[in-house]
DNA sequence: ATCCCGAGGG
DNA sequence: CCCTCTGGAT
């Protein structure tokens, strides 16, 4: 019998655009930092300063030398640029010096880094590098977790551990990005589309809408 | 007014 | 656990 877990990821897999990302990157430094720059913004936010960042700034080496106040001009259409342009700049000087300029592969040396938290880390390490450890759990992670009663935890690692125990592990990979794209589609934050929601019977919060 | 593919500090 | 950082979209 499949778990309620797996019904969902089934249910949700016909809507999947095929990526595990909507950021826009062409390697794994690139999809680190845009990963970064992500937090509490939308991707087309971000997908649209980093063209014109990247030029700028294309490698580890680029943004180590530059100087925190120009980085913050290129992403200041993005929100919390002067915590991220700090993050970027030191991280990448870290990178530099103890990595060759190349991003580390295990979750316990990239959230050592600065700027990078267990979500963004779980997303480079599945998407960057195929090491698919955990299910990065981001706000809309979170309110679908909650509304389909997988997890009730207050926290996004207590939300994680559930759903590790809820989705079977060959949907791992996928499950970020599945669940993001439903959250963006139809279970949104405000006023979700529950007539068109292809999992609406497995939902603990049928009809009525409250924070979540 | 509230939320967005969070992290770090208190 | 809570708060703050932040511009842009809704």
């Amino acid at each position: 019998m499949p778990s309620r877990g797996e019904l969902i990821m089934e249910r949700l897999i016909p809507y999947h655009d095929g990526k595990f990302v909507g950021l826009n990157y062409e390697n794994v430094f690139h999809l680190t930092i845009a990963v970064i720059l992500s937090a509490q913004s939308t991707d087309v936010a971000v997908n649209k300063a980093t063209p014109a960042f990247f030029e700028r700034f294309p490698d580890a080496k680029a943004l180590a030398e530059a100087d925190v106040e120009e980085v913050k001009e290129y992403i200041k259409s993005i929100g919390l640029y002067n915590t991220k342009a700090r993050n970027i700049v030191a991280l990448s000087r870290i990178l530099v010096e103890k990595y060759g300029g190349m991003v580390p592969n295990t979750m316990e040396e990239l959230t050592a880094l600065p700027g990078i938290g267990r979500k963004t880390a779980n997303i480079i390490l599945s998407v960057g590098f195929d090491r698919t450890v955990g299910i990065a759990v981001d706000t809309h992670v979170f309110r679908i977790s909650h509304r389909t009663g997988l997890s009730q935890g207050k926290t996004p690692n207590a939300v994680e551990k559930d759903l590790l125990r809820e989705i079977p592990r060959k949907y791992w990979k996928y499950a970020n990005h599945i669940l993001v794209t439903h959250g963006r589609n139809i279970c949104t934050a405000r006023k979700p589309l529950c007539t068109q929601c292809p999992i609406e019977d497995l939902c603990e919060k049928n009809g009525v809408r409250g924070k979540d």
